[in-house]
RNA sequence: GGAGAGAUGGCCGAGUGGUCGAAGGCGCUCCCCUGCUAAGGGAGUAUAGGCUCAAAAGGCUUAUCGAGGGUUCGAAUCCCUCUCUCUCCGCCA
């Protein structure tokens, strides 16, 4: 969520900063809602203060035991007309708060202008990417025929874009997770966490899934016992709207995680931390669940996009002044894992078209990948600076002791399936074995090849 | 799932209709006193808004006592709904 402050004080600049990123500003709206916010905002607040003066009046006068009909009769009216201007506003305000939960944020200086992915520019790459002397398999092919991936299977449990893996490959699954962690926590500095996988609307709103991007999810109803059969409860039922009670009854919904971002940054959901406290740096290992609205017919193939998969998550939440600092580092991290498992890639800054809805500025990390014959989306390092701070009021108390909103960061380091394709594909021979990176190695007892194991 | 008890500031805790954004204590900050230490005295110490001001300072003002709604001139206090926490019973990895 963008300050409304800037809003109020600079739109025309914060309207040609969103216009690079392909948003067009509501202005007219906007304007319009926002002065009859002030007009209205004002009147309330005169009726308020006439209503509380009056009522203190009564208060004194009753006390000393004075005769009070004069007074209430003066305030006969302003019930109304306070309640009637208190609802107008309300609803000004939610119209306005609806707006500015839609607004994505605004791109930092340094992030290349452009349309779309095409414009993303290449920052540096890492690794050379393996010739090979035979026909490569994509990792589908590899994982069939060394019977430890199936398909058909995972379609008949769930349908669509869901994978099973067994033997060797749920192992190695496994093993990339740990190796993740075990770097991340014990080179990275990062403290390891376990999250819960279902998150409430709040949560969500907070990192800025919700309200615009509430078809990526997957929700889960809270069964709820319909009270209409009970008399007495339809009576009391009566006496609030429905609209309301609907409202509330959406907001009770949870949520399956679509990445680890969510519970990580949440943590500090309405919290002001102690300036010492910061940088904090969390990593989590989840599954991630996605619907994939809008996606069909992508990447159908294989497990490059599933509705669940695993990720290795980097959350920093920083001091504002360190966030870009903070960036470069995260960055590196995911980097790392990358280097360490001997996989080439390249970093990507995404251009302002390319970015996420709550970040100022993302690097994606992409990996090789041979059967593709192209670098692909492995992980998305983000700053968003104050704008999921600003949502979740996570703040810290600065060095004037006044609350400061934090800036968070969040990257994946790494999505593990993404890599378990690429270490398929890049570690494949002309046998259709896989080989084992070294550094995985110790975490799969030893072993350091996959091959299809004879038939019985 | 059944029965009961709760939710107040950084923490503890008082407050059952009026001047309460909230006593008192602890903690923290500043000042005073005291060779040092310990003890003592004083002051301060929530958050988010709006209006005003060129801006800062300041001034005026609103909201917030788990959340939402209601009653009332007036609600931390009364009523309703929900959420969460705790205790006991049952069930369960």
């Amino acid at each position: 969520m963008l300050d409304i402050q800037l809003l109020r004080t600079d739109l025309e600049n914060v309207v040609r900063l969103l216009a690079k990123r392909g948003y067009t500003f509501p202005v007219t709206e906007f304007n319009s809602l926002e002065a009859e916010r002030k007009t209205l905002q004002t009147r309330t607040q005169e009726l308020q203060a006439r209503r509380n003066a009056i009522s203190r009046q009564i208060g004194n006068a009753k006390s000393k035991g004075e005769d009070v009909t004069a007074i209430l009769a003066e305030v006969d009216n302003l019930g109304d007309d306070l309640r009637q201007a208190e609802a107008r506003l309300e609803q000004t305000q939610a119209a306005l708060q609806h707006i500015l939960l839609q607004i994505p944020n605004l791109p930092h200086t340094s992030v290349p202008e452009g349309a779309s992915e095409a414009d993303n520019r290449e920052v540096r790459r890492w690794g050379t990417p393996r010739a090979f002397e035979f026909e490569v398999s994509d990792h589908v092919s590899i994982g069939e025929n060394l019977g430890l991936l199936d398909f058909p299977t995972a379609t008949k449990l769930s349908g669509a874009r869901f994978s099973l893996m067994t033997g060797g490959l749920a192992r190695l699954h496994r093993a990339l997770a740990q190796f993740m962690l075990d770097t991340h926590t014990r080179e990275h500095g990062y403290t390891e966490a376990y999250v819960p996988y279902l998150v409430n609307a709040e949560s969500l709103r907070g990192t800025g899934q919700l309200p615009k991007f509430k078809e990526d999810l997957f929700e889960i109803p809270r069964r709820r016992v319909n009270s209409a059969d009970s008399p007495l409860q339809a009576e009391s039922d009566q006496s609030q709207s429905s609209g309301n009670s609907q409202h509330r009854l959406d907001d009770d919904n949870l949520y399956l995680i679509p990445t680890a971002e969510v519970p990580l940054s949440n943590i500090v959901r309405d919290k002001i931390v102690a300036c010492e406290s910061l940088p904090i740096k969390l990593t989590a290992h989840t599954p991630c669940f996605r619907s994939e609205a809008g996606s069909y017919g992508k990447d159908t193939r294989g497990m490059i996009r599933q509705h669940q998969f695993d990720k290795v998550e980097l959350v920093q939440l920083v001091h504002p002044q360190a966030s870009y600092e903070a960036l470069e580092a995260l960055t590196g991290h995911a980097e790392k894992i990358l280097q360490k498992l001997e996989l080439p890639y390249r970093v990507m800054a995404l251009c302002t078209a390319d970015m996420g809805f709550a970040a100022t500025k993302t690097y994606d990390i992409e990996v090789w990948l041979p059967a593709q014959n192209t670098y692909r989306e492995i992980s998305s390092c983000s700053n968003c600076e104050a704008f999921q701070a600003r949502r979740m009021q996570a703040r810290f108390r600065n060095e004037k002791g006044k609350p400061e909103l934090l800036h968070s960061l969040n990257g994946s380091g790494l999505a593990v399936g993404r890599t378990l394709v690429a270490i398929l594909e890049n570690f494949q021979d002309i046998e259709g074995g896989v080989s084992i990176p070294k550094v995985l190695q110790p975490y799969m007892g030893g072993l350091d090849r996959l091959v299809r194991r004879m038939e019985k």
